[in-house]
DNA sequence: AACGCAAACTAACGATTGTTAGTTAAAATT
DNA sequence: AATTTTAACTAACAATCGTTAGTTTGCGTT
C-alpha cells in the first residue's frame, strides 16, 4: 500500500513548510491553507502530523543507506568510494532540498521511529568511517584522526540542501566534481 | 544595562533546551521547570520568549563579526587568515555549543532583529568570500568557484557545535590544527 | 521595627494547537 | 439507476501556548 498521489502532495507541501520554519512551528492549518483545504480534511489522507515527518525522514534515510550499501559493495579504492558518496549526497539533496531540512533538523521529533532512525544514522556514519580508516591503512588517505575527516566531509554534504537551491544553474555533476576536488584535495595551491 | 546573573541563567537553560528540541518546541514552562520556578516568574527577568532567542543569536553573531574584523585587518596572507577563521569558529563554538544551535537553526524565528541578523550574516559571508577570492588572485588558493569553497568550509565550521561536545577530551587548539590540515589541504595523500 | 524591593507565587486570559465526529457532495463502481 | 467510496466540509473538543495581573515572601536598608 504505497502513498496516494494526494498524500504525496501533502507531504511535499509539508516538506516545504518544514524547511522554512521547522516541524514544530508548522501547524496542520498552515499545511491545509497551502493545499487549499481545511485542516480536518488532511486527516482523510494521513494518520497524523507525525506520520508526515516520519515518512519524509525515514524514506530519505533509507535512500542514503541503500546508496552507501552499493558503494561499499563495489570493489574500488577508497578515494573512488568517497567520490561516489559525494555524488550520492549531491544527487539525493538536489532532488529533495526540502526533505533534507527535516532529516537534518527535525529527526528528534520522531516518536515511534526515532530509534530506527538513530540506528540507520549510526550505521551510515560507521560505514563512512570504515571507508576512511581503510583508506588510511592502504595509504590512500592521510593519517589524521578519521573522526575529524568524517565530521568535516559529512558536515559539508549534510548542508548541501541549503546551498543547492541557490545554485540551481549549476549541473549536479559539475557540483559533485568541484566538491570532490575541494573535499579530497583541499583548497591550498 | 547588562543582563543580570539570573537572566543569564535563564538564557543558558533556554539554550540547552533550544539545542535539544529547537526554539518552537520549547515552552516557557519547560524553561521554568529546569530553573525550578514557575513560568510566570521568568517574566521578572525577561521581556518575553523572543528576547531570549534574540540575545542568544545576536550576541553570537556579533562575536563572529568582531572576530572576523580583527582577522581581516591583520596584514597576513590569505591562508593564514583562513587558519585564524578556523580557530575563531572552534573557539566560539567550544564555548557556546548550545547557543550555536539556535544561531544555525532558529534564526528564522527572530522578529525585530531578523533583518539585523541577516545583514550580519551576509556581511560575514561576503568577507569570507573576499578572503578566498583574494587568495585566488594571489595564487595562494586554487582557481575553483569561490562559492563552493566558502560553502564547503563554512558548512563544516557551522557544524562544530554538534561535534565538539562529543570530543570534549580533544584540545581546541589540536582540533583547530587538524581541521586546518583537512580543510585547506584535503585528506588525499 | 518599618520600609522598599526583588523574585517568587497563584490564577487566569485569549489564542492556538492537533485531532475527532458527524455531514455533504461529487465521483466511481456496481 | 442505485450504491458505495472518496474527499471535502462545519463544528467542536481538550490540551497547551505565551503572557498578564495581582499577591506573597523574604532579604537588605533605613
Amino acid at each position: 500500500m504505497n502513498p496516494s498521489p494526494r498524500k504525496l502532495e501533502i507531504i511535499s507541501v509539508a516538506s516545504t513548510l518544514f524547511k522554512e520554519k521547522g516541524y514544530s512551528a508548522v501547524t496542520m492549518r498552515d499545511i491545509a491553507k497551502v493545499m487549499g483545504i481545511k485542516a480536518a480534511s488532511l486527516y482523510n489522507h494521513i494518520k497524523n502530523k507525525e506520520e508526515i515527518l516520519t515518512f519524509i525522514i525515514i524514506s530519505l534515510a533509507e535512500e542514503f543507506i541503500d546508496g552507501l550499501e552499493k558503494i561499499k559493495s563495489g570493489n574500488n579504492d577508497c578515494i573512488y568510494k568517497l567520490k561516489q558518496i559525494i555524488i550520492l549526497h549531491v544527487d539525493i539533496s538536489s532532488r529533495n532540498t526540502n526533505g533534507m531540512a527535516s532529516l537534518n533538523n527535525d529527526w528528534m521529533h520522531l516518536k515511534d521511529q526515532l530509534n530506527h532512525y538513530l540506528a540507520l544514522r549510526m550505521e551510515y556514519e560507521n560505514s563512512f568511517r570504515n571507508i576512511i580508516s581503510e583508506g588510511i591503512l592502504k595509504n590512500e588517505i592521510k593519517n589524521i584522526n578519521p573522526d575529524i575527516m568524517v565530521f568535516s566531509i559529512l558536515s559539508t554534504l549534510r548542508s548541501l540542501y541549503l546551498w543547492v537551491p541557490k545554485k540551481d544553474d549549476m549541473e549536479p555533476s559539475l557540483l559533485a566534481a568541484n566538491l570532490s576536488e575541494v573535499l579530497l584535495k583541499g583548497i591550498n595551491k
